[in-house]
RNA sequence: CGGGAUGUAGCCUAGUGGCUAAGGCACCUGCUUUGGGAGCAGGAGAUCGCCGGUUCGAGUCCGGCCAUCCCGACCA
């Protein structure tokens, strides 16, 4: 490609409101153009690195038995009703009709189209196991996007699913993807780690999230310092210890009421009493919607999964959102268009069974954990109660206390609670507390669990070890997911008995944007972004210097049939400016053609990251970037 | 959706002391130049985010809206 014709241009300044280094250099070197919030448009060179990177997932799809496809961005909305997530996803779900009036979904992950596609090929054992992938856009009307392409509206995936009569079948498949995704992202260039992840309510089912760690991660991991744990904010257990100055053999002391004025949060009441927080126990008010409450009212379905063809449940969402990278949960109650009268969203069960309020209890210095909360009071989705909530079931927010609640209330508590001897609890009246309040002798729980979350410095589950903290880069995730979209959309197969069973399904997706902005972040300089060779938009960037454009033309010529992609700078610039232009690029490697070269008969052969070119006779040329493209991989990455 | 910030040419910035909106990069023409973002001369490019208000007069003051970014909520 010559750079006088190729579509887009360097910028020498980044557009002011972007914060991501690896982003403000894919838009000075002309990769990627912001077209709205979390709207990209891919220029040439960036499509080039999305094209590399979808080569890669390609080939390792294809080598552990996957067939490409294509499912419909635009899905008709019965699907989604079948599944029951036309109602229980919020508005990142965007909705519109058709000149027919069909209600119809923009795609924000694939499951049920999917599940469509099986359901009407599928129906023996002997078409089974199978693997299918797409590469596909979607769209998810994200409350806000950010980091430049690591957060994005309309985004590209690779979705895997696979199809199996046992589990047996998806533990090899989910086995495959796992190795599978590690060859990929090591190809690709950056270091993955495989986290556990949440599972939602499938109860026993697995699924990873593949992590790039960088500080632009939005997503918290936890390593463990010495051992292999290692797991998302979300579920990582840890142990509890003792707060420094409580011993197991504390005695408890006799309930006392204290005078607290104004001290409604842990850490004025520590401060006020002259305590620790861990000497304090804090309550926190949550209400489980009442369509999460679905799957408790429905203990016949299987696998505490909904009943083919029910609805309404927020269930899917919560639980099968991370079936796919590209998924949600429940956003806000705003359901679908429905504010201008246009209502295809409303489940008409909604307002039929009351709230439910979650009272967690848990050790004042440590934090609640949603996602266990919402698993341990078997809700599919919570939300912060309203202090009228509150009040309503007997509590004082501020100074509440699990004591003085209506029965009506589910008490969580965490597992610090009752080994934590004299706690300072609210005395459920305003502006005073309760010394000495023990678990056990003075309040119960109707749950003891683990609701908190875990943070730097806390101690493994597994050796003991203090854990560290990581932000990271989800770019991948792997799942199972079971029955519950086959049974939804009708994907059975007779087996060899005769017998009707559903489709055991797995979904493993991998975002390719957010990859490409992982590696770019990854592999930069203060010069600009430096690509391995497996995913450079070209492999060689061949500058012409003033005298040398002859030969460089022959060059141009004689790299293209050699097979070597190369970026050609026939410019009439300055050498300055090529030079920094080819920096800013990031080709891995760079050749010099200039008058004084030629007339030595050599050319200039500089790997991004190399300080100083080598000179090489010009007929090796070709040979030579072979040889660092094969071999010397490492170097040039 | 809460909190904060910003909107002046493709990009970066000045102008907020009210009247003809300034500079740099990039772009076009000519000449000169050619090993790390060259020089000179000329040129094109802006309904100063939009609507309304105050005023003799608004990029500038006031109100509303929109857009984008950041923090949070939320989330791949």
């Amino acid at each position: 490609m010559r750079m006088s014709e190729l579509f887009g241009q360097t910028l020498r300044e980044a557009p002011s409101n972007v914060e991501v280094e690896g982003h403000k250099l894919l838009l000075r070197a002309a990769y990627v153009r912001q077209a709205g919030a979390g709207i990209f448009t891919w220029l040439p060179l960036g499509w080039r690195v999305v094209q590399k990177v979808c080569a890669i997932l390609r080939e390792e799809m294809e080598a552990i038995g996957a067939q490409e496809m294509a499912l419909p961005v635009v899905n008709p909305a019965e699907i989604w009703r079948a599944t029951g997530r036309w109602y229980s996803v919020g508005s990142e779900l965007t909705r519109f009709r058709d000149r027919n009036d069909r209600d119809l979904v923009l795609s924000m992950t694939h499951e049920e189209a999917v599940a469509q596609a099986v359901a009407g090929e599928i129906s023996s054992y002997r078409q089974l196991p199978c693997l299918i992938y797409h590469i596909q856009t979607k769209w998810r009307d994200d409350p806000r996007p950010r980091a430049g392409l690591i957060r994005v509206r309309e985004f590209t995936m690779k979705d895997s699913y696979s199809l199996d009569v046992d589990e047996a079948g998806l533990d090899q498949q989910y086995r495959r993807h796992y190795d599978a995704y590690h060859r990929i992202f090591s190809r690709c260039g950056i270091e993955s780690v495989a986290v556990e992840s949440d599972v939602g309510m499938m109860g026993g089912k697995q699924a990873h999230e593949f992590m790039y760690l960088t500080p632009i991660g939005e997503d918290t991991i936890l390593m463990c310092s010495s051992c292999e744990f290692r797991a998302n904010r979300q579920i990582a257990r840890f142990q509890r210890t003792h707060p420094a100055d409580v011993s197991d053999s504390e005695p408890p002391g006799e309930v006392q009421e204290v005078h607290t004025p104004g001290a409604r949060t842990i850490e004025e009441l520590a401060q006020f009493l002259g305590i620790p927080q861990s000497r304090t126990a804090k309550m926190v008010f949550m209400i489980a919607d009442p369509a999460d409450d679905f799957s408790r009212e429905t203990g016949d379905a299987p696998e505490g999964y909904p009943a083919a063809g029910e609805v309404s449940s927020d269930q899917a969402s919560s639980s099968l959102g991370r079936g796919d990278a590209g998924s949600t949960r429940q956003g806000d109650s705003q359901r679908g268009p429905s504010d201008d009268g246009h209502s295809p969203g409303i489940d008409p069960a909604s307002g039929k069974r009351a709230n439910r309020l979650i009272a967690a209890i848990i050790r004042g210095d440590l934090q609640v954990n949603e996602t266990k909360l919402a698993q341990a009071g078997g809700a599919g989705e919570l939300r912060p109660a309203l202090e009228d909530e509150i009040r309503a079931a007997g509590g004082v927010p501020g100074y509440a206390t699990p004591s003085d609640l209506s029965d009506n209330v589910t008490v969580i508590a965490d597992e610090s609670v009752p080994m934590t001897p004299n706690l300072v609890s609210g005395a459920n009246k305003e502006d005073y507390h309760r010394l000495n309040m023990n678990y056990g002798r003075d309040f119960t729980a109707d749950v003891v669990a683990d609701i908190a979350s875990a943070s730097e410095g806390d101690l493994c589950p597994d050796c003991g070890a203090p854990l560290d903290e990581h932000r990271a880069v989800e770019v991948g995730n792997i799942f199972k997911l079971g029955t519950f979209y086959s049974e939804s959309l009708g994907c059975y197969f007779l087996d060899a008995n005769g017998e009707r069973r559903p489709v055991i399904m797995g979904s493993y997706g991998i975002g390719v944007g957010r990859l490409v902005a992982s590696i770019a972040e990854d592999h930069r300089d203060e010069a600009g972004l430096a690509w391995p060779a497996s995913v450079a938009p070209y492999s060689a960037h061949l500058v012409a210097l003033k005298g040398g454009e002859q030969e460089a033309e022959a060059l141009y010529r004689e790299l293209t049939e050699a097979g070597i992609e190369c970026l050609y700078d026939d410019r009439q610039e300055s050498p300055g400016t090529k030079f920094m232009d080819a920096d800013l690029i990031g080709i891995p490697i760079r050749i010099t053609v200039s008058k004084k070269r030629v007339a030595e008969g050599t050319v200039e052969i500089k790997p991004r990251r190399a300080s100083e070119p080598e000179v090489i006779p010009r007929e090796r040329a070709a040979e030579r970037i072979r040889e660092l493209l094969g071999s010397a991989q490492p170097a040039l990455t």
